[in-house]
DNA sequence: GCAATTTATGCAACACTATATCATTGCAAT
DNA sequence: ATTGCAATGATATAGTGTTGCATAAATTGC
């Protein structure tokens, strides 16, 4: 790794674990082993990840996988709105918003840094109902959990201020 | 085509690649036929169009295209801002937005519909700078000049509403 | 239980998107 | 002429994602 980025405990990750596992039961869904172990991974990045390099270290944890056997389970568990795909640097990351008492789910924006990929997803209610509106006023109507912003996070603001 | 898109009359389009030769004079660089001719399939096409599909239609004006000839004239459109990429289906457009008095470029929000590639740029310096202010917040700094989301084109909320 | 049905996985090949590398051309400055 | 530079030609390869079908596992209905 080049730097370091803030990883969430490993109880932690066990604690989203079952977490998500619960909401996919609630859902009519399964977290099997497969997708539960991709997430896993994710969770313990805690930034964007290609899905190549979830293959590879898929892998080591479950030698019969394949592209198709990540792309499956990112695919399922976008649908399940626990992970999102960065669009500009085809990456995923787990999402990091929680659910709040009825069991629905804020996406707020996503900071995405394209350097490093680090992804701050920032519920905001005001900036959000903003934007859907200014949306709606021009005709269109907002598809998809996220909006994804390009945007240098602190740690790669600095490093391209020192080069600068 | 599967539907129609608000094409520009071919002489809008002329005047659009003139006025683009100039600014890259301006520029100190230059809109050699190849760059012209690729901004001039974007400008016809009017909404995203894929790099693949830009190959084809090269080849026809120009044989010896191969796709490094249209990604390296995209490269060039994107870094003159003449054109925009569109990460949600790899796809190019041309930029919209016109020059104001003093030769400053505003590049609006992008709305990108996924169904049909329509995209919107629609400039709007209030949403623009509330959303600039918001990433500043949150303790990230805006890169790259627009900011593309993903919503339903009017048509394509029509046949979404007429297919459910 | 057990068969029928649905869902998930294994596996191979393929399709699509983008870049790397090196040679060549044309033109301008020395 | 020689050099330098920008653009293009040409080929290969890397990177990203999908399709199709066969097999296996789980769920459902009895
Ligand atoms: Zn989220
Ligand atoms: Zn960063
Ligand atoms: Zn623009
Ligand atoms: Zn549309």
């Amino acid at each position: 790794m080049t730097h370091t980025h803030p990883q969430p405990a490993s109880t932690d990750i066990e604690a989203r674990l079952a977490h998500a596992e619960n909401r996919c039961r609630e859902h009519g869904s399964r977290l099997t082993p497969i997708r539960r172990q991709v997430l896993g991974l994710l969770l313990k990045h805690g930034h964007g990840v290609k899905a190549y390099q979830l293959v590879d270290e898929m892998k080591s944890l479950h030698a019969s996988t394949t592209p198709p056997t990540v792309y499956r389970a990112l695919e399922f568990l976008q649908a399940e709105g626990l992970v999102h795909r960065l669009d500009m640097s085809n990456a995923f990351v787990a999402c990091s918003a929680q659910d709040d008492a009825h069991g629905h789910v804020h996406h707020g924006l996503l900071l995405a840094c394209p350097r490093c990929n680090a992804v701050a997803e920032v519920p905001d209610e005001q900036m959000s109902h903003a934007l859907a509106a200014w949306v709606h006023q021009a005709g269109y109507r907002l598809e998809g959990e996220s909006i994804e912003i390009k945007a240098l996070c602190p740690a790669c603001q600095k490093i391209a201020s020192a080069t600068a």
